[in-house]
RNA sequence: CGCGGGGUGGAGCAGCCUGGUAGCUCGUUGGGCUCAUAACCCAAAGGUCAGAGGUUCAAAUCCUCUCCCCGCAACCA
């Protein structure tokens, strides 16, 4: 049994058929926050990542790349490590299912459940599908043809060998009843057990033939087979127990104490892999915690879609500390969200540079200034409520952030942060030190408003420091603190009372500056959750989706033509938009009436070469603001990503004539 | 009748299980301050809680029906 002062957790071993992205970033990140934050409480932290390598996907990706799989699964898993380097995580160990000493714990396991007579062989009749070598089910061949390649498929049978995973069905259920906390959130927990109470768990098929599939780890009682990914991939959680520790430490860290797993493979671990676990006789881990996922500028992520957000690029433009910091504190964790980086340099800006950062830069700069850059003692109470105010707030955050990280609220505890650091701005804007500072009997309250604004940058320090490691430390150092982030953190650290006095303080560059700059590429601010981008988007500010629609839209008819109004229009003025890269505001004339359009089309024309041109408008799109003025029509311009030219006429024509 | 999630001030969400002044963040408007990263503080405006019916002294919250959106597997975490 685990010790109870140690903390096992987990990231699912991520499966090597492409890149890292952001759902691989965003798992990653919350167990290295969690990892993070028991070391700093002085548990005996092993945060465990790694790798799937094993499996038709892997083979086939090889294959098409013309080198082996190992050399691919090499290739891929240099990647993810410079990624996880670069997102400052501090996994104990990095497993991957190649490694040698994995496929003989796997095969242990296996040959220990055939001896029992757990695992057995059955032929398998199914719907298969030769060119994709695999299988489907009824459902998914409905027409009779793959639904990956629209081939037709096959009736075909085949022998595999099976877990018997029915037999545990209720010993499971009962666990999950036992245990409220085993499966979360709750909401999840309550459809995994809905689906264990209505329908029958069968058996699991955890075998390939090694002539479909060779690419995996061969089963030790029969060498014409590879296990299938169950075993071979959910088993890793306690493979790397036994080779990755410098001594072998299965009783030291299992149970797990968390296995953070995304909603899709939810299943996958409360049922599988807690019926395998109980077929071995092991203890179930505590808790299995499957988060939501990401959409992207409200869409689906898809790499058709060109939409796939590269958490290498979001490192390059924001650094790792804001990155962490805003897919933690965006969403509730188990919650679906949305990402844009709209969204991130909002809460970047607001959260970090206005707020923890400009705090840090203001009391640094009255220290300096009102006590000769040392932190001074307190005094006498300068604005009695808020001061207790503030301490109460300071003395209950340990623990609401202890709470809030047993349950994985991150956004919760980032919350908790901001609300101190939002007391303390409207401290020292009512107690105004730099007025105190004006009289010498002052002195004594203008000291105590220094010290507890300094008391809580320090605790803000030490808590965000999971989240935003290195703006921590900076923080720290330049609080004049020498703290040791990587030891248990000392009580004078995170105990309101302990005392903050005669400290030199090291003013230095700001903390998260803030970004001014519209991020590239994002949409731009757009009121309306951004309409259909399926037509091929000519030109206002829209251009949210730049993907190359290479694909073929479906075809319209010319009623559906026809519900777009397009207009010739005049320009009768251009202005730039204030801030904007590309956005020009347009006074249009359509004859009759007089229009307003803001144009993303700055980057390639000046405004003053507009003037008196007729271009063509979109006369019937709904109004949009963007960057807070209104649009009323859309410009026709060509090129998708990159303005290339405006629509115009060989003739002179009267602005407001209908185009078709 | 496939399954699931959802429709709450301009945007994004909480509240709904355990009915009883509709709350948060951002945005907007006005004011304040100058220690600070054009930041910070204060105040205000803005909602028939998708619609209809029902239960109840009382419904965003419970019940029934209707309408509308969004997901549903392989780059998916």
């Amino acid at each position: 049994m685990r010790d109870p002062h140690a903390f096992y957790i987990t990231t699912p071993i991520y499966y090597v058929n492409d890149v890292p992205h952001i759902g691989h970033a965003y798992t990653t990140i919350a167990a290295d926050v969690l990892a993070r934050y028991w070391r700093l409480r002085g548990r005996d932290v092993f945060f465990l990542t790694g790798l799937d390598e094993h499996g038709q996907k892997v083979q086939q990706a090889a294959a098409k790349a013309g080198i082996d799989p190992q050399t691919h699964c090499d290739k891929l898993a240099t990647q993810f490590q410079q990624l996880w380097k670069r997102l400052d995580i501090t996994h104990n160990a990095f497993i991957r299912t190649t490694d040698h000493p994995h496929k003989k714990i796997v095969q242990r396991y296996l040959q220990e459940l055939y001896d029992k007579r757990l695992i057995y062989k059955d032929s398998y009749i199914g719907w298969y599908c030769t060119f994709d070598e695999r299988f489907w089910t009824e459902k998914d061949v409905a027409d009779g043809l793959c639904p990956d390649c629209k081939r037709p498929v096959e009736r075909l049978s085949e022998h595999n060998y099976f877990f018997k995973m029915g037999q545990y069905q209720e010993r499971l259920i009962d666990h999950i009843k036992t245990h409220p906390h085993f499966i979360r959130p709750e909401s999840r927990r309550n459809e995994v057990l809905g689906f264990l109470q209505t329908q029958k768990l069968g058996d699991l098929s955890i075998s390939r033939p090694k002539s479909r599939l060779s690419w995996g780890i061969e089963l030790p009682f029969d060498k014409d087979y590879v296990t299938y990914v169950w075993f071979d991939a959910l088993v890793n959680y306690l493979s790397a127990l036994e080779y990755k520790l410098p001594t072998p430490s299965v009783d030291r860290y299992w149970p797990a104490s968390v296995h953070l797993v995304g909603k899709d493979i939810l299943t996958t671990h409360a049922v599988y892999w807690s019926t395998m676990l109980m077929a071995l006789e092991l203890p179930l881990p505590e808790t299995v915690f499957a988060h939501g996922w990401w959409t992207v500028d409200g869409e689906k992520m898809s790499k058709s879609r060109g939409n796939v957000v590269d958490p290498h690029t979001m490192v390059d433009r924001y650094g790792a500390d804001a990155f962490r910091y805003f897919l933690l504190r965006e969403v509730p964790f188990g919650q679906d969200g949305d990402f844009s980086e709209q969204a991130m340099v909002t809460t970047i800006n607001n959260d970090l540079a206005n707020g923890i950062g400009n705090l840090l830069s203001r009391t640094l700069t009255m220290v300096e200034r009102f006590s000769a850059g040392s932190i001074p003692p307190p005094g006498s109470p300068a604005i009695p409520a808020l001061e207790a105010q503030i301490e109460q707030t300071a003395l209950a955050l340990p623990d609401r952030v202890e709470a809030g990280s047993s349950k994985l609220q991150f956004r919760d505890n980032v919350q908790d942060m901001q609300a101190l650091v939002g007391l303390c701005d409207e401290y020292i804007d009512k107690a105004a030190p730099w007025q105190l500072a004006k009289k010498p009997e002052d002195r004594p309250r203008l000291q105590t408003v220094l010290n507890t604004t300094a008391k809580a940058l320090r605790l803000l320090s030490v808590f965000l420091y999971p989240y935003v490691p290195h703006a921590a430390e900076q923080l720290a150092r330049q609080l004049g603190l020498s703290i040791d982030f990587a030891k248990p953190l000392s009580p004078d650290t995170y105990v309101w009372t302990a005392p903050l006095t005669d400290v030199k303080i090291h003013k230095a560059a700001a903390l998260f500056p803030r970004i001014e700059s519209k991020p590239q590429g994002a949409t731009p601010v757009n009121e309306a959750p951004s309409p259909q981008p399926a037509a091929p988007n000519p030109m206002t500010a829209g251009q949210a989706a730049a993907e190359p629609q290479t694909s073929a839209l479906p075809q319209i008819t010319i009623d559906e033509f026809m519900k777009i109004q397009l207009k010739t229009a005049k320009v009768l003025s251009a202005e730039r938009v204030p801030k904007s890269e590309k956005l020009l505001k347009l006074q249009v004339s359509l004859g009759t009436e007089q229009r307003q359009i803001v144009a993303g089309i700055g980057k390639r024309y000046e405004p003053e070469s507009l003037i008196g041109k007729t271009i063509v408008i979109v006369a019937n799109l709904k109004p949009a603001k963007l960057m807070g003025i209104e649009s009323q029509g859309m410009v026709l311009a060509a090129g998708d990503s990159e303005v290339r030219g405006l629509a115009t006429f060989l003739e002179d024509v009267e602005p407001g004539t209908k185009v078709k």
